[in-house]
DNA sequence: TGTACATCAGTGAACGCGCGTTCACTGATGTAC
DNA sequence: TGTACATCAGTGAACGCGCGTTCACTGATGTAC
C-alpha cells in the first residue's frame, strides 16, 4: 500500500524543518555549529527534542541540509549575476552581490565564512566545494575544469579568499562605512580578478 | 611577608601551563575550540579537572593566553621575515615563511586560520587584530598606521585574505602538492602585494 | 640550627544540570474495499 | 457510505553520562626568627 501526505501535511512539515534549519543557522552564527546541541536547536524551533529525529539522523545532517539547501542557492545566485556583467564593471557588481546577500541573509553569510574554516571537517569541505565552483566560473568562464591555464587556476585562490573576506568584512562593518568598505573591497576583488586597480 | 616560589617550582608550573595551551589547540584543531571542555582539555594534559583552575579562570582565559603567547609570536616572525626581503621576492619568501610556520606548527596555524572567524567573538577579534599588524606593515611599510594611501589602505584587506588562504591552502595539501601549491600561492600572494603577476 | 607558620599546585568527592537517545504512545489523516 | 487498517509527525518519561564548579584537604616548600 502507498500512502502520500496531503499538500498540507507535507507543507507543515516543511515549515518545521525550515524552522529547523533556521534555528541552527542564528544560533551557529553566534556560537558556532560546532558547539551547537540537538535539544538547544530543537527548542529554538519550538518542538520536542525527540521530534527533531524526524526531520535529521542527528546534527550532521542537519548540516548538510544548511550547505545544500540554503548555502548553495546564495553562492549561485551571486556568481551568476556577477557571470551577466561586462568583465569591466564585474568587481563592482560582486560587491554589490555580496552586499545583497549580506543584508538579505547575514546568519546565513557568517555561517559560509566561519564554517569554511570551522570544526566539521564534512561541512567544511562541502562548503569549499560550493566556493571553488564559484571561483572556477569566474576565473574561466568559458573553458572547463580541466582547460584552466596556470594563471587562471592560480586566480581562484586569490578570488575565493578575497570573496570571503569580503563577506566577512561587511558583516562586521557598521553602515556609515560601508562607502569606504566599499571602496577597499571593490579594489580587492579587481586585483583578484586580474582586472587593473583603480 | 613575600613568598616566592623556587625556579623548579615555578617551571613546573609553566609546564603545566604549556601543557594545557598545546593540548587545547591540538583537540581546537580537531574539534572547533567552541567546544572544548574544560574537563576534555584538563583530561588531554593529565591533570584533574580541579586544576584547570590554577592555571585559568575559564576556557576563554585560557584561549586569549593562546593568542598572546603562541599566534602573536608566530604571526611577527612571519611578517618580519618577509619585511626583511627585497621587494622583488617577497611573495616567495612570505610563501615559504607560511609553509615554515605550518611545517612548524600545523595546529597553531590551523587555530588561526579556523578561530580568526569562529564562535568566539573575543577570540575572533584578538586574532584579526594580530593580522591587521601583519597586513599594515606589507602595505605600507615606511608610512604609520594613519598615513596610509588609499591603494594601499585597499591592500590590507586582500594581503590578510590571501595569507589565511594560504595558510588553509597549504594544511590540507599533501606534500605531493606542494610545488603545484607554491605556483599558485606565490601568485597570488604577489598580486595581494600589489607585484606584477609572473 | 629548630620550630612555627604561610603559600600554593594538585586532588577526590560531591552537587545539580543539560545532553543524546530509546521507547511506547497519541492523534490526525491517509488507503482499501 | 462505513469500517478496518496503515502511516507518520510529534510527544513525555526515563536512562546513563559528562559537564562546570565548590569544597576541604594534602604535601611540598618557602619565610621568620
Amino acid at each position: 500500500m502507498v500512502l502520500r501526505a496531503t499538500p498540507e501535511k507535507r507543507e507543515e512539515k516543511v515549515r518545521v524543518r525550515q524552522a529547523l534549519l533556521r534555528a541552527a543557522l542564528r544560533l551557529g552564527a553566534e556560537h558556532g555549529f560546532a558547539s551547537l546541541g540537538l535539544r538547544e536547536v530543537s527548542r529554538a524551533a519550538s518542538i520536542a527534542p525527540t521530534s527533531f529525529y524526524r526531520h535529521f539522523a542527528d546534527m550532521g545532517e542537519l548540516g548538510s541540509a544548511l550547505v545544500m539547501e540554503l548555502v548553495r542557492p546564495m553562492v549561485r545566485t551571486l556568481a551568476e549575476s556577477a557571470l551577466q556583467a561586462d568583465a569591466s564593471v564585474r568587481a563592482e557588481k560582486l560587491f554589490e552581490g555580496i552586499l545583497a546577500a549580506v543584508v538579505a541573509d547575514a546568519e546565513l553569510a557568517r555561517f559560509l565564512v566561519a564554517e569554511r574554516v570551522g570544526a566539521f571537517a564534512n561541512l567544511r569541505q562541502a562548503l569549499n566545494a560550493e566556493l571553488e565552483v564559484f571561483a572556477t566560473l569566474h576565473a574561466a568562464p568559458k573553458a572547463g575544469p580541466l582547460d584552466l591555464a596556470a594563471r587562471e587556476v592560480m586566480l581562484i585562490g586569490a578570488t575565493v579568499a578575497v570573496l570571503v573576506e569580503g563577506f566577512a568584512r561587511t558583516l562586521d562593518a557598521p553602515a556609515g562605512e560601508r562607502a569606504q568598505l566599499r571602496e577597499r573591497l571593490v579594489g580587492s576583488l579587481a586585483l583578484a580578478l586580474g582586472q587593473r586597480a583603480p
